[in-house]
RNA sequence: GGCGACGUAGCCAAGUGGUAAGGCAGAGGUCUGCAAAACCUUUAUCCAGCGGUUCGAAUCCGCUCGUCGCCUCCA
């Protein structure tokens, strides 16, 4: 397996520190508003890299943090006018929510900064205690020259930086590049006693703090956003390793952005579309296949198209998986054998394909490839089946093929669901104003026309559902509704 | 100003030394009462441009152009 590190720039053959087992830790986010697309990537992709772990057997141990204490929540409940850990517990549910729809799986471990306050302030003392640190009127600061290291995961010399003149003056630090670990709290701010006075942890030290109490002072894998590598895990290296004098992480794995037209999606320009009003057009599985259809480094662009490409992905998958459903739940009783001249070919696609599957996401994680072989098999599947064939061997293959797609959608965590749940959150989603049953009545009322050859009242009929968004599909001895997108 | 990434068909997107996956869209065909879907054929003599290394490069190196990111909170 090959993880693209971001610390030495290349692929690296994955080993963990413990052969079989991965500990990993990803920043989740800080809970003072909703979520836009750009989190659900970061959420998704590393959701699906553990499932992958999972899937190649690895046990994995992981970990994702909320920060739940920070200026921004404070500013929020200022607005909001509610305290600040409410902001917290409203935003945190709200997360959940929209995760689950996206089928991110709950972290083994969810922790939180302000549970971890204890643990912190070791931390900060000890990195004091060493010379890493000190006090100025309350605040603690982490002495950015202290560490030789720093700015190694960036790739950035100190002096560089400097150079660079947009850092913040604070007459009170020592150097502009120095950082803080523990900040004195204002009057009616959320504070919590500290040798330092009343104050709050600083943003990077909860990371710190969590990832040693709960994976260790060497981890595997730390992961984000790659708007996380500077300053925020930079500086986690810098007091992690500055306090333990152990590497910290072995492997650091950042995800791109989401753009909207060529920019970063972020909250300050303004420009991001949230979960909410997303998953209100769009049904979280289109979503979900978007985002893993390109590869987790590169950036992508957002706009409809390509979620509306998303969906056709998605039926074209869930209209061979019902056919391969038919077929197998048809049988073969009474029928000739039949094994058409394709079954080699076909044979052959099946056999090699959860290799193929695996050396994709072998290659640091290739969802985009991955998807790619699907849609190969899937191809392999239509054409065997539309050859008609019959009989057991023919059945044999094509169950195997189920069994395979449903392997790999269950590491990718789409492709997963039944063609007539698809077609159901469709319907929803589109919003077409038709329920199931009043489409099935007129499908019969179709059909009666057409057993009568009354090609004017069935076409009619079609035309009728068409233009509500309803396409139909005659099949052998039924006729499938599905929705048009 | 410093550091870095990217530039593949109409669109999206894989591909880091061996001769361009996959999807969408388009054209023609098979199937169908007609459709739809599916399948078949077809759509990049070529991977921003120019040089170089190599038997051989989209893939490595250099330069140019373009786009974007980080250096400030940020997934």
């Amino acid at each position: 397996m090959k993880i693209y590190n971001t610390l030495t720039g290349r692929k690296e053959t994955f080993s963990p520190l413990t052969p079989g087992t991965v500990n990993m830790y990803v920043c989740g986010v800080t809970v003072y508003d909703v979520c836009h697309i750009g989190h659900a990537r970061s959420a998704v992709v590393f959701d699906t890299i553990r499932r992958y772990f999972r899937y190649r057997g690895f046990g994995i141990r992981f970990v994702k943090n909320f920060t739940d204490i920070d200026d921004k929540i404070i500013g929020r409940a200022a607005k909001e006018g509610i305290p600040w850990d409410q902001v917290a517990k409203k935003y945190i549910e709200k997360y959940y929510e929209d995760m689950h729809r996206l089928g991110v799986e709950d972290a083994d471990l969810e922790p939180r900064a302000t549970g971890h306050i204890p643990e912190i302030i070791d931390i900060v003392k000890g990195l004091v205690e060493k010379g890493h640190a000190y006090v100025m009127e309350g605040d603690v600061y982490f002495s950015v020259p202290s560490f030789p290291g720093y700015g190694k995961l960036s790739g950035r010399r100190l002096e560089d930086m400097l150079a660079g003149a947009r850092v913040e003056v604070d007459e009170r630090k020592k150097n502009p590049m120095d950082f803080a670990l523990w900040k004195s709290s204002k009057e009616g701010e959320p504070a919590w006693g500290s040798p330092w006075g009343p104050g709050r942890p600083g943003w990077h030290i909860e990371c710190s703090a969590m990832v040693l109490k709960h994976l260790g002072e060497t981890i595997d894998i730390h992961a984000g956003g790659a708007d996380l590598v500077f300053p925020h895990h930079e500086n986690e290296i810098a007091q992690s390793e500055a306090y333990t004098g152990k590497p910290f992480v072995r492997y650091w794995m950042h995800n791109g952005f989401i753009t909207v037209n060529k920019e970063k999606m972020s909250k300050s320009l303004g420009n991001f579309f949230t979960l909410e009003e997303i998953l209100e057009r769009f049904d979280a599985e289109s979503v979900r296949l978007f985002l893993l259809q390109t590869h987790y480094r590169s950036p992508i662009e957002f706009s409809n198209e390509p979620l509306e490409e998303a969906e056709h992905t998605l039926e074209r998958f869930y209209q061979s998986l019902e056919r391969l459903e038919d077929f197998l739940t048809a049988g073969s009783q009474g029928k000739k054998e039949c094994v058409p001249a394709g079954f080699e070919e076909a044979e052959g696609v099946l056999a090699s394909f959860r290799e193929r599957f695996m050396q994709a996401m072998d290659d640091d994680f290739n969802t985009a490839l991955a998807i790619g072989h699907i849609f190969e098999l899937v191809k392999e599947i239509n054409r065997f089946l539309d050859a008609r064939p019959a009989g057991p061997k023919a059945e044999g293959l094509m169950s195997r093929a189920k069994r395979e797609l449903a392997e790999a959608a269950g590491v990718l965590n789409v492709f997963g669901r039944t063609p007539a749940q698809w077609q159901r959150a469709l319907l929803r989603i589109k919003k077409l104003g038709m329920d199931e049953a009043a489409i099935e009545k007129l499908i019969e009322e179709r059909r009666q026309a057409r057993a009568q050859k009354d090609w004017a009242r069935a076409d009619a009929i079609r035309a009728n559902l068409d233009e509500k968004g309803i396409t139909l599909e005659d099949k052998a001895g039924s006729t499938a509704w599905r929705v048009k997108i």
